[in-house]
DNA sequence: ACGTTTATGTTAATGCATTTGCATTTGCAA
DNA sequence: TTGCAAATGCAAATGCATTAACATAAACGT
């Protein structure tokens, strides 16, 4: 994966402009919109190659399949909104959960997640008619 | 699944009587020990019925397929160990981490997992030769 | 512009957790 | 104790995310 190629300039450019952690498949529907006939082997093969020189980063949460982000962001956590189940950035982290473990445990690191609502999918926005219900790209994995 | 059967009772007792949240395999290993030709469809069978009961709760980690643990537990969080990859329950949870969402966000809930080692993995505890590196039951999924 | 070499597109194959079909066994009410 | 519906054991089947195979196309040094 050393060579310039559309694709792989694609896939690249999606993950820095998002801002937000985007799924195999939403990088693939990005990274269609400027490479029409992209493939998802495609996609999954220069998220591998990204990770391993470094300049991405895989974001796991609970019950969900991987999703990727830039590698240069500072320590932060993210929201997943149990409508349109998009997953954002929470920035700010005051560690002081990591001292409620029993002794003899050591903390290394730690992975926080909020659940809720996004401003797209609140009540209120929603009762407003403003948009949707629900964006374009629900319910990823 | 409303009848009284020795595997029903000998997954029922794993559960409870465990201090941490089973995979499906844990559950199926402890429960073999009391019924030996336990199988794990059968085990997945009653968990899902145990779930619908409201008798047990789903637990699930970043990267981790799903664990279960008895629903009757007070709010607390998780701490997974680099070593033996076990699940622990860390009790005790200043909800101060709830406040940095961007406006319009409305959060619901919050799911906190700590990674480290636990004190059978410690660094102390192995260099003392008093068990193995990682207990019987390693690598869960 | 050419040729070599690497990346892509397509499609089929993996790996896993979880589920299902079905014959057999078992709980339990009569 | 008998009979039948519900559970179990076993093995095959799903569902999904991710990967591999291979022929074709595109990059880039010469």
């Amino acid at each position: 994966m050393e060579r310039d190629t559309r694709q792989r300039a694609a896939i690249r450019s999606a993950i820095e402009t998002a801002a937000r952690p985007l799924a195999p498949h939403e990088v693939l529907d990005l990274a269609r919109t400027t490479v029409p006939q992209m493939n998802l082997a495609t996609v999954y093969r220069n998220l591998k190659a990204m990770q391993a020189e470094g300049i991405i980063a895989v974001v796991r949460l609970p019950g969900e399949s991987a999703r990727y982000e830039p590698n240069h962001l500072a320590h932060h956590h993210h929201f997943q909104c149990d409508g349109c189940k998009r997953v954002y950035d929470i920035h700010g982290c005051t560690g002081e959960m990591l001292h409620s473990v029993p002794s003899g445990f050591l903390v290394a690191r730690h992975e926080l997640t909020l659940y809720g609502l996004c401003d797209a999918c609140s009540p209120q926005r929603r009762a407003l008619g403003k948009l949707r219900p629900v964006p374009s790209r629900p319910a990823t994995t």
